[in-house]
DNA sequence: ACGCAAGGTATACACTCGTCTACCGGCACA
DNA sequence: TGTGCCGGTAGACGAGTGTATACCTTGCGT
């Protein structure tokens, strides 16, 4: 621990220079996050340790650990947004794209093709991004109000994108696009439950996402009966206004 | 600073002890995670200090951090079970209990009914425990594996308080255990968001109530159409299994 | 050729933290 | 009358933290 002669492996000729200090901080924070499990616990020396920096390297880079927050939130996110819109837009998405529908049953078949390619499409990416998914979930409901006001903004606007791919893919009878947002609202949400699930449950993935496509469809046969009274009224079933 | 001649203001005659050192400490600490928010960055000698305690006196209580988290769960988690049980118990929420039933309206009707007692009942015991409810939610999804396991089991637990309840007081036709169980779930979940919004935002209060209440007749709109297709079969729908 | 800013490092300081050991007053109870 | 235990206190130790100051390269612009 003495002062050995000389050392200094700090001038070194360091011929890789993949990420640049600043991006391995982020990463390093990351990584710490999600083990650790949460930002605010996380020490500017600790992410600068796990980075292989002096601590002070932070302040070059990030001014407050709020700063360092919101530039991996937002490099986190764009990268999630673009992720599920650019898978989004496989084949096997676009496979059931349809013109018009007077039936409401076809619709919800449907429906269903596209609950289980989406519900799969979400589960994947949150199991290929597992470390990102858990520490921007716990910011979801996390300290800092910046982050959580960011945060949910990225869910609403994940829940917008989900409102246009629906009501381009199937036309359900009478589900106007107020309507519509609120459902996908109410989608994305739960899904954040059935993501933890997902990955804390490694046995039960499969249930899991049958359970999640169920809730999905439940939620598309309730507003199809909600909204289309008419074609229901036939069955002699009278449905409460909602 | 330097030692005065005698001193010792410990064992003087404290003829209140209304609370009584483990219940302050529990105080201080919810208090502080709530403005500090978050029990994950609160410390031993933090909450010691808040409550006027020494800190050693923290072990005399609690051994983990853990420790004292789970016994306020435990606390308010009882709080808010019974709480909700007992205003469960209040006559308008008896107001519609029905013997058998045959039309799937009829037990719809009563089940909007049962939907708008139940938000205002959670979303008022929210706003009354407006503290603990944001203490309890970060520990959800939050650092410490022992708080989220006790905290998802609180809402397990919630869940199943309400199929019961659901299933002794409406017959949905054709609606197994199972399924409640699983629609209860859903919509504990889904609570804990609309919570939220509640307590965010004071100006969309009578809003975010309505939203909920659709959501849960959603649900149950879906759940006859989904398990009861013989009815709907006259229709001319056919709905794909699920 | 010089300067200078950016990125990185080393050392140091004042704090806070969790925990350990030891001491003390009341109360129950045998 | 003693003798434990329970709840509370005091002080100290070692480790870890955020931050301030100062020094050292490297690369680029002029």
């Amino acid at each position: 621990m003495a002062d050995n002669s000389e050392k200094k492996k700090s001038p070194a000729k360091l011929p890789e220079r993949p990420t640049s200090g600043r991006q391995k901080l982020m990463e390093s924070a990351l990584a710490l996050a999600a083990s650790t499990r949460s930002l605010a616990t996380l020490g500017l020396r600790e992410v600068a340790r796990h980075a292989g920096l002096n601590p002070n390297t932070f302040y070059r880079h990030f001014k407050d650990f709020d700063d360092l927050g919101v530039a991996m939130l937002k490099e986190l996110g764009t990268e999630l947004r673009t992720g599920l819109r650019e898978r989004r837009m496989r084949p096997a998405a676009k496979g059931f794209r349809l013109s018009d529908l007077s039936n409401p049953a076809e619709g919800l078949a449907q429906a269903q093709a596209l609950a289980r390619e989406s519900v799969g499409l979400v589960l994947d990416f949150v199991k290929d991004h597992r470390e990102a998914y858990i520490v921007g979930i716990r910011e979801l409901h996390g300290t800092s109000p910046v982050m959580r006001k960011a945060m949910q903004q990225m869910l609403e606007d994940i829940a917008k994108d989900m409102t246009e791919d629906l009501l381009g893919v199937l036309k359900l009878p009478a589900v106007t696009p107020e309507e519509m947002i609120e459902v996908a609202r109410v989608i994305v949400r739960q899904m954040v439950f059935f993501s933890m699930d997902y990955l804390d449950q490694p046995a039960r993935q499969q249930e899991i996402k049958r359970e999640a496509e169920r809730f999905i469809l439940l939620l598309f046969w309730g507003a199809i009966a909600a909204r289309a009274p008419a074609l229901l009224a036939q069955s002699g079933l009278k449905f409460p206004a909602i």
